[in-house]
DNA sequence: ATAACGATTCGATAACTATCGAATTAATTG
DNA sequence: CAATTAATTCGATAGTTATCGAATCGTTAT
């Protein structure tokens, strides 16, 4: 991965409520139970203290940087964290050189 | 560590130039011979395709995250990574969960 | 002491961003 | 079909930021 597009995924994570958006998203996708694991982004919006339009902004931020993959199910909005980008970018952290 | 602070330190690393800017310091961190291991600022200067006040910037803001630390000598600043800091970003990434 | 050099500060500017409310679209339910 | 609900789009705004050139400060070298 070169810098550009690692700089890209920072600063996809770097607002405050898009990150706690992507921790939910995150955990919500680890449930154990299959039908429990998909992440309805209605759920998010009552918890964080933002409104709607400003979470769409916020998913598209992140499926932009590919942090997140999105799919439309009837009038809902299901949410999948890319496990393989955010590994890439740990490595790339944890190594500390390109 | 909470989610504003991991925040904050990916908005140090969200810039293209302060990002590269990081991995230099590191790299050089990193040298084998402990006399080389110095990063001298003015080394990274002319790398980069940027003046010197947005040098002085971005290490302000990478400081300022708590990823680099900074030691003056003579009229040079030595700079290192806060591998610490970067460790505990990386698990967090890793778990995926606050 | 004076020149040169590394680094910082300052002021300005252009670009970007987070957020909102209102309006809209699309799907579901009654 | 009408009403409701989930999500998006739009326009506006206030705040932030990356970058620059010029000026300045501190240290070293001549």
């Amino acid at each position: 991965m070169d810098t550009k597009k690692a700089a890209k995924i920072f600063k996809a994570l770097s607002n405050p409520n898009r990150l706690e958006l992507y921790f939910q998203i995150a955990k919500m996708h680890e449930s154990s139970f299959p039908a429990d694991s998909e992440c309805f982004v209605t759920d998010i919006i009552s918890s964080l203290n933002i409104g709607a339009p400003t979470i769409s902004h916020h998913i598209k931020e992140l499926v932009n940087a590919d942090l997140v993959r999105t799919e439309k199910k009837g009038k809902f909005l299901i949410c999948k964290v890319n496990e393989e980008l955010i590994e890439e970018v740990t490595k790339l952290l944890s190594l500390q050189q390109q």
